[in-house]
DNA sequence: AAACTATACAAAAACGTTTTCGTAACCAAG
DNA sequence: CTTGGTTACGAAAACGTTTTTGTATAGTTT
């Protein structure tokens, strides 16, 4: 086994500095076309890799961004991911991601390990857990100390840096605009509790919706659930003691196990409901029917999102402070759960 | 702004010398209770953090541990790292992901910039091109400067090492086993090209279920699906030219779609035809009619990957080069898409 | 009083780089 | 023969730690 080959074996071997190794392989011309070649020939053959971490300690540097994300088990993050690395790459940046788990604790553990020294940058989606404590040390603190932070999709007003938010309240409202459009007028709400951002936005937008078509609202057609990892006995039951003609859930879980209910109420859809559900994922493409759903455009948030960090990376201009928020539209994915 | 603090700040603020300030802050009883208390508030006022770059130049070691999939967006990998990540949090070791998108390129780039010091060990599961290319040398070459490699799933014979896999043929030979127990006959193989390791191993377990029963190999009843990202048309049009009454796919994807083709053939199934998809995710769970899989057990992979990986680095002592394979058995799943 | 022994701290080395500065050797010009 | 300029290299500092070794002061033995 081989030991991992430094500078100083290469100049101990060749019998000549450690700074004349340095400068020969990075062709700088202070060095002899002779000792060049040989020290070339012989890194190569040693298979010399420069270490990182020294290099990163030397430039104070580390050419990384860390991306924190609430659970990997998620489409819509896998293609935030996708589209972070493809830019990260393109730039020479290397992309390390962590999950939080949802948990507090451990976003707080992960962001200051990453945050001492490991990545000169973050883009975080901050977790559940962090959006009811509304503690936001661990991610202020890091910002104060100059490095750059993202927020992404799930944000919290509380917290002065660049954002990239996808217009929830919009989709929302899009999606069951067009419900009423081909015809649903006793529409079901399939949301999370309150203090969900993302679910509140969309709960916004379905209310908007409403009110744009002159109809009052029925509490009775909305449901909470708050317990996501369970919650298919709860949609069925609520489904089977109302009357609607349309639904549209915050996410695409909820939609599927709506339209489970559904047809097992043997009521057709699109025909007699109609189904709108949130984020295209899996799911929604494969689901029988397929699913309309609203698309939030996961890669270009990505993209966005190291577009930005780079850029305050490599313009590192103390003082200017100016952050921004961008607002990615969503798509309404028409399937075969809506008529028209 | 405040920048980032080090002992070196706080030894000048204090004025003493920074091993003094290193001590108090480590609780060593070489420093007078005085100063100790003294260092320690000033450090937590000023909210320091020990450098882990400094640290992992200094210890030779990150408490990193590495991990490469072929691609994010994938249930059964989201899991592993899931397992991964609880086994190395609780030994104080930092997960980091990175994906290589099924390149060859992007999994050289990603290891070999892991490997010169940003991590302890790695967990890799081979990207598609990579096997295809047969060409390991960035792992080898990895393993052989003494870094630990845990390879699962997708692994390869050539690369020596400790290995995680699920006993695929296994696997596949239950589930057609199950298929022929309730009455099957003909079935339908919905597998990958040959040079995909597990759709190949899957591909034995069907022969060597068949043979378990005497029936004679139908090659026309076995499609070979290249382009998994396109195939819907594919599947479709086999299915239609076939007798068959049971089907077996080698991923979940596969399973999905044929379960829409041959509902649209008006089959019924488990009755008319039985279906067994592979790997347990979303898409089967949430299908309709749900169908059954043979589960993986990602997380126990992930965890038994880390258990070996930190085992390994914790008891380097070197010449000593022993290398286990550890098979994780698979489990059948029973849901609505096949009898009994 | 000489010789120890604690005590409490400082200095320096090391991890692996890069880069600035210094300098020996050589040659050319005055 | 002195000065100046190249050329080709080496020394050293720096990044932020930890740890080994060194040392001044004070107190304790004999």
């Amino acid at each position: 086994m081989r030991q991992k080959i430094t500078l100083k074996h290469i100049a101990k071997e060749l019998d000549i500095s450690i700074s004349t190794v340095s400068k020969a392989l990075k062709g700088n011309k202070e060095i002899s076309e002779d000792t060049r070649l040989k020290v070339k020939a012989f890194a190569k053959l040693y298979n010399y890799k420069p270490n990182n971490i020294a290099l990163s300690l030397k430039n104070r540097k580390t050419k990384t961004i860390a991306v924190i994300i609430p659970e990997i088990l998620h489409h819509f993050f896998a293609k935030v991911i996708r589209g972070i690395e493809r830019v990260a790459n393109k730039n020479g940046y290397q992309v390390i991601i962590c999950s939080s788990n949802n948990s507090f604790d451990r976003e707080v553990i992960n962001f200051e390990m990453l945050a001492s020294g490991s990545a000169d940058g973050f883009i975080l989606s901050i977790a559940k857990e962090t959006l009811q404590n509304q503690d936001y040390h661990h991610i202020t603190e890091t910002i104060s100390q100059g490095m750059p932070v993202v927020l992404f999709d799930r944000v919290a007003d509380g917290i002065f840096c660049d954002k990239i938010i996808v217009d929830d309240t919009r989709g929302a409202q899009d999606a069951v605009m067009h419900l009423l459009a081909q015809g649903s007028r006793r529409i079901v709400l399939l949301t999370t509790v309150d203090y969900i951002n993302v679910g509140n936005l969309r709960t916004q937008g379905y209310l908007r919706a409403l009110k744009a078509y002159d109809l009052e609202i029925d509490e009775t057609l909305i449901l909470k659930i708050e317990d996501v990892d369970n919650c298919e006995g709860e949609i069925l039951s609520f489904l089977e003691e109302k009357e609607f003609d349309g639904i549209f859930a915050v996410n695409e879980l909820f939609a599927v196990l709506a339209t489970k209910a559904v047809r097992l109420q043997n009521k057709s859809i699109p025909d007699d409901v109609a189904i709108i559900g949130f984020s295209d994922g899996l799911l929604s493409k494969h689901a029988s029917p397929t699913l309309t759903t609203v698309s939030q455009h996961g890669e270009q948030m990505g993209e966005k999102a190291a577009e930005l960090l780079i850029h305050k990376l490599e313009n590192q201009q103390q003082g200017l402070e100016e952050y921004r928020t961008i607002i990615i539209d969503t798509e309404l994915i028409h399937r075969a759960s809506t008529r028209e």
